[in-house]
DNA sequence: CGGCTTTGACCAGCGC
DNA sequence: GCGCTGGTCAAAGCCG
């Protein structure tokens, strides 16, 4: 197994960099899964969800999926992300499938954006080996901590896939990665790893 | 020379 | 309306 990086959430090791979407599920708002606190307000963000596949030697894949119709506001960017983490914490058993999560209320009234997962990652290089050709496009310090934040765009043509790498404030060893829309093609990755290319592909979507 | 990164400028959203 | 902040643009420079 290529690209393997390690992260540690406080309950267990996590393997990332690999991303099994092999049935890729949206919470909607239709769905009844939001908790009837937060179905009363139009602008309440959509729920995400976790998808846990259990793998060989005790480690599994979990990933974050989510579809914000409306997206955090910006200073509610790592109260996001920490509620990703909060929902793995209170995760109940490993059984495949979406559960529902401990969400909070977020508030926002910004237009609509693509779909947008994050997850934290415990890495020295920022840039995480996903699979596919980024470019950077800007680089920004922002308020909340002394580390830029990178932006990266798919080089692939018509693809409009973006991410942000930042490192946490609290935790400089701690990588913070965000995704926001879907990628239109297949990873570019030239795998000599043939089980690890099939992997790959399971992160179209 | 093409692709990429760097970086200052610009713009839009948000809070006051 | 204004100032702050984050996100994006684009020119310049770097590198293979």
């Amino acid at each position: 197994m290529q690209n393997q990086n390690f992260f540690d959430d406080q309950d267990r090791s996590c393997h990332v960099g690999y991303f099994n979407f092999e049935s890729p599920f949206w919470c909607t708002k239709t769905s009844g899964t939001i908790p009837p606190s937060l179905q009363e307000d139009d602008d309440a963000p959509l729920l995400f969800s976790e998808h846990v596949i259990p793998k060989q030697k005790e480690e599994f894949t979990s990933t974050f999926a989510g579809s914000h119709i409306f997206s955090p506001q910006k200073s509610t960017e790592n109260y996001w992300v920490n509620d990703c983490l909060n929902m793995k914490r209170n995760r109940g058993n490993e059984n495949l499938g979406v559960l529902p999560i401990n969400m909070k209320k977020i508030k926002s009234r910004r237009k609509v954006r693509d779909p947008k997962f994050c997850f934290k990652t415990m890495s020295d290089v920022d840039v995480l080996d996903d699979g596919y050709k980024w470019r950077k496009y800007g680089q920004k310090v922002v308020k909340s901590t002394q580390h830029p934040r990178s932006y990266y765009r798919c080089t692939q043509d018509n693809c409009r896939v973006k991410k942000r790498v930042e490192r946490l404030a609290e935790d400089p060893r701690m990588v913070i990665t965000s995704y926001e829309g879907r990628h239109i093609h297949f990873p570019s990755h030239d795998e000599e790893d043939s089980e690890a290319s099939s992997q790959v592909n399971n992160f179209f979507w």
